[in-house]
DNA sequence: CATGATCAAATCCTATAGGACTGGCCGAAT
DNA sequence: ATTCGGCCAGTCCTATAGGATTTGATCATG
């Protein structure tokens, strides 16, 4: 991207193809979105708005504006005249809050969603926790990232199967939270033969076309990622 | 606001006080916030980065991050290379899936903000009430804004009494919508005598202290909400 | 009359410049 | 030795400039 000249961007476009063209300030979000669940920038952080621009030889407007938009999501903070930080480290309370409101918020998803269910939005589900039980999980990052993009793969489905766009808006604002605690809580992965029994039998009760079942499975789940979680739990 | 002195920010400092001071973008957010709540800027409408600019005097530069800001509340959409938009008017189904949404959330944030409850919030509370009694609800928006504004409080200060911050975060993804609704819906304020007598049930069940019947006050009165609002619904 | 090309204004988008503030370092005075 | 004040690099914040794109109107043509 030469700074001399911005208007390179109809680079590689294969056809007339009107399909939302992306602007910089677009590229800068997700490649910031990407650091933040990549864990490449730890928590406390600071997201100096200069040194991103040079980073990403970009100015630093568009990254202004990206992390505007990052900040409603939760994963950075910004003082004014003092710049961003990437969010602190969660707390023992944090993450009960976070749980408390996954309980409030995905079994009602689970329960609407399991009413609007296709086949193919089935086998997507599906696709999920299969992917959640082949993907490795090693000690490093790099290597448990596909487990965890799964598991948010999973939520997100079901919350977008709702159908509902406020309850995909709600989980949205939890999803990245979820993400990040994954990452910062300490726990790794611990606990993933729970976790996909668990997963297995949302999918289950999803299958069964029964709502109520839905909602419960997924209310289970939640509650016993929040106990094993509590008992694994570092410092906090 | 001069364009040649940016350093005019220190103004009217009473004392050493070091309150987070604002920045340009903060007071463009509070701007355009107020002229959305206020339905000066009108579904559809265009909301053009320079003109915006030009009316506030500005640069563009803080109005773009503002805007970057109030896109992620769903308040107003932007198409790359094409600006922001007033988010369009309410349908019948966005009204039904808001409704379904707060009747997600709404009741459990009552259900733990009543273990939670001090007198001086139960005080703020009845203050909301109160206010919402004696707020004139005239035909002109000027004459009913303060009517939705006890309301909104009223919500909100319940969501923020749970002392969870996802909580607060998911309601206020939605308390924007609500006041959007009420503003385009067309039903105006007409049911401001049952809206009162149901607020004043939440209200009694705070101060009896169950944590269920609260929350039970608060479903029964969201629901009624939406009762009233598809039969009065205009064309949707 | 309908349709498509041409052009000008408005707008978006990015880069750059410069003022103001912050935090750290160093030296001088007490 | 400690404290105070100035200096400086880094950063945030806003304004401005200019290229790129969209839009709407005007106008020519089938």
């Amino acid at each position: 991207m030469q700074p001399a000249s911005p208007g390179s961007r109809p680079e590689a476009r294969p056809a007339g193809r009107p399909v939302s063209r992306q602007v910089l300030a677009d590229h800068v979000y997700e490649e910031l979105l990407a650091s933040l669940m990549d864990g490449r920038l730890e928590p406390g952080a600071a997201v100096s708005i200069d040194g991103t621009a040079r980073e990403l030889d970009v100015s630093p407007t568009p990254v202004r504006e990206a992390l505007a938009r990052l900040e409603h999501t939760g994963m950075v903070r910004r003082v004014a005249l003092k710049g961003y930080r990437v969010a602190p480290m969660f707390t023992r309370e944090d993450f009960a809050e976070l749980m408390e409101a996954r309980l409030a918020i995905e079994p009602v998803n689970a329960r609407l969603a399991c009413g609007r269910l296709t086949p193919g939005r089935l086998a997507e589900l599906g696709q999920a926790v299969a992917d959640l039980k082949t993907a490795p999980r090693g000690p490093s990052f790099a290597e448990y990232r596909d487990y965890l993009e799964a598991d948010e793969r999973f939520h997100r489905l079901i919350a977008e199967l709702t159908g509902n766009q406020f309850m995909v808006a709600a989980y949205a604002a939890l999803g990245g939270q979820v993400q990040r605690f994954r990452l910062f809580g300490g726990v790794g992965i611990t606990d993933a033969e729970n976790a996909i029994a668990e997963h297995q039998a949302v999918l289950d009760a999803f299958a069964s076309g029964d709502p109520e079942k839905a909602a419960h499975a997924m209310a289970d789940h939640v509650q016993k990622v929040r106990g094993r979680a509590i008992a694994d739990a570092p410092a906090g």
